[in-house]
DNA sequence: CTGTATCCTTGTTGATACTG
DNA sequence: CAGTATCAACAAGGATACAG
């Protein structure tokens, strides 16, 4: 039996982290090759978007589809679950363009948004 | 100068790791003292507690106000800039509990909400 | 293209003891 | 009550090489 203090405790666990919001952001627009998430996620690891992609898909978030291809070919998109995630993963990237307009030095930074 | 491919990572910097979101969230709902925050959140050390509002002081999401009595008393409360996390931290608190309802079994984990 | 396996480094976290 | 300091333990993450 485990204990939570809070159901944002809950939250946390499933889609804390430092990889698993920003995976799901970019999914949650749309499904997404492993190909495209490395690229609209420069700084993570192969390692870690698929040790990533496999907790997510774990927790019910994600599902992942393979086309019998050569070369292969795989497809990650959201499950129903997820999809209510979609207005506050929306809310949580609004603030932090607001907050890093207002706190960081203009010059100091910059975010480039990919697609 | 810093880059950022997601105004999401900018957040995640801010209020991303394990303790950030659930201290925010209690004393987001008022002022509150440092052993108020160790009994709302039981599995936290007083080492990462102290720690933890140490950075969100410094990202100036919260402040903190020491009286000078014996024994002490230290409050810590939200700054204007951290009012407009209140309505997605609940949104996310909201979808932690319904996840568990819908994902976890029956009786393999319990939430107790403290107060 | 997608994914696995290994090794190694790092950073976060926890336990404990102590101070004003 | 609030906070600091130290050290140890562990998990997370990264680099690299390789495979279907």
């Amino acid at each position: 039996m485990k204990t939570y203090y809070c159901d944002l405790e809950v939250t946390l666990e499933v889609i804390g982290g430092k990889w698993k919001g920003l995976i799901l952001y970019h999914v949650i627009k749309g499904p997404k090759r492993t190909s495209e998430l490395k690229r609209l996620i420069p700084n993570i690891t192969q390692k870690m978007l698929i040790q990533t992609l496999r907790e997510l898909e774990a927790s019910g978030l994600i599902s992942r589809k393979m086309y019998n291809q050569v070369p292969p070919k795989v497809e990650y998109s959201t499950t129903e679950l997820c999809q209510s995630l979609e207005p506050i993963l929306r809310s949580l990237c609004t603030w932090g363009g607001n907050y890093a307009e207002k706190s960081f030095a203009q010059d100091e930074f910059e975010i480039l948004h990919l697609e």
